[in-house]
DNA sequence: AATTAAATTTAGACAAAGCTAAAAATTATA
DNA sequence: TATAATTTTTAGCTTTGTCTAAATTTAATT
């Protein structure tokens, strides 16, 4: 399998996890950036490979195939960034870029010996789940800290825009994997909310609030 | 840098490290694997982008400015065949296909990292200098096995065969990097060698004797 | 020196993956 | 429902890196 073939069940398997109905070439074109026309031929082919469900003008889906390709490419991508978090000491916004690589990298053997010098976790560092080698995931309860309501207190466990900005923005603010945080206030104008992070009291945008996943 | 244009900049390092002179396409091809006519095409890229000097029917050789980077390909290779064999507990002969594809992997800032993780080695699995950042190698004083005579001592310290195969024969023997080696006989007949490793008597043929580095 | 052999380059073709522009199908709207 | 807007596909072209076959250059041998 090519890096693009890859790319393309990779962003495919992500756009499916949040619509579930079938995907639209200019879906994947737009995630992608590259052209609708690209995204088509590409989609011949992955058909081609029993890859993908295709039915021109209808939309795309993956075959348990597919999905299990799409699956195993997603858990070297968050391996590989646990391994620069945790073992070479990088920020949790450093990290994508060089996964993005290192996801292509082909050796079952690696990726299972990483896993275990990892000590086999189950979430990247932005809180993702990282799928075990026959591509089962844990699901974990969270939800957006824009849901919450006034004096509920949960903790901090993913983030859903993973943005190098964003993710500084959080270290800015102390906010960690793992902060506890508490709804202080939520302003019914503009929904933005006056939380309390650790000892520290801020005021945050529903944007903000809204890509934070908290359990 | 595509990777191809690094394979064969890699290459060309290799090669002029054993004969000095100019490479011809010929060698290159041979030791890709592909055609002549394939490297011809790429060696006009590579002169084009000031990678190579390259005189029509005259052969090759790298600029400076392709040493270093073909240094930093190789620097690339050997700390991840460290970090393979240290860390992940691969043994040295699996680990040369898999940091094939991670010598590819663009990011200063990984290899540094990963540099300082494995403790600025500078050798790797196979006894090969690691260039640091700056394309520095520490060369070590080394003859091979087969230039030595009866009653001589020495450290193995290098492989020059990194096949797979003669790896696992030299598992098979128990000889590895630090092993101490003993002539006791040469036999002129068949220029094989009778040694003492460690604690053990074994015969070695000539061309096991030439793969192996003492010092 | 002339001829032959070997090495190297050129010419032309192909597959992968991308693009633009035009055609076709689907969806939305009047 | 007819027309317009949008989406998707097709057709044709480009670049990268490869190949085969033919032409050219260099090296080796009479
Ligand atoms: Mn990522
Ligand atoms: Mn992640
Ligand atoms: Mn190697
Ligand atoms: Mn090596």
């Amino acid at each position: 399998m090519t890096f693009s073939e890859e790319n393309y069940l990779k962003t495919i398997y992500h756009l499916t996890s949040v619509s579930d109905a079938d995907i639209s070439t200019n879906a994947i074109a737009e995630k992608m950036e590259t052209k609708a026309s690209s995204v088509t031929d590409m989609l011949k082919k992955l058909s081609e490979k029993d890859l993908v469900n295709y039915i021109k003008y209808q939309g795309v889906s993956l075959t348990d195939k597919g999905k299990l390709a799409a699956k195993m490419i997603v858990r070297k991508h968050r391996l590989w960034e646990c391994f620069l978090v945790e073992k070479l000491d990088f920020s949790w916004d450093e990290v994508h870029d060089i996964a993005e690589q290192l996801e292509h990298i082909k050796s079952e053997k690696l990726i299972n010996k990483l896993d275990d010098f990892l000590g086999n976790p189950t979430e990247d560092p932005h809180g993702d789940p990282i799928p075990d080698a026959q591509g089962r995931i844990i699901k974990v309860e969270k939800q957006l800290l824009s849901e919450f309501e006034k004096n509920q207190i949960g903790i901090c466990v993913g983030v859903k825009d993973t943005s190098s900005d964003f993710l500084k923005y959080l270290d800015k603010q102390e906010i960690a994997l793992g902060s506890q945080i508490e709804i202080i206030e939520k302003e019914s104008f503009d929904s933005s909310f006056r939380i309390r992070v650790g000892t520290k009291e801020i005021t945050i945008s529903n944007k903000i609030a809204s890509n934070l996943y908290i359990k």
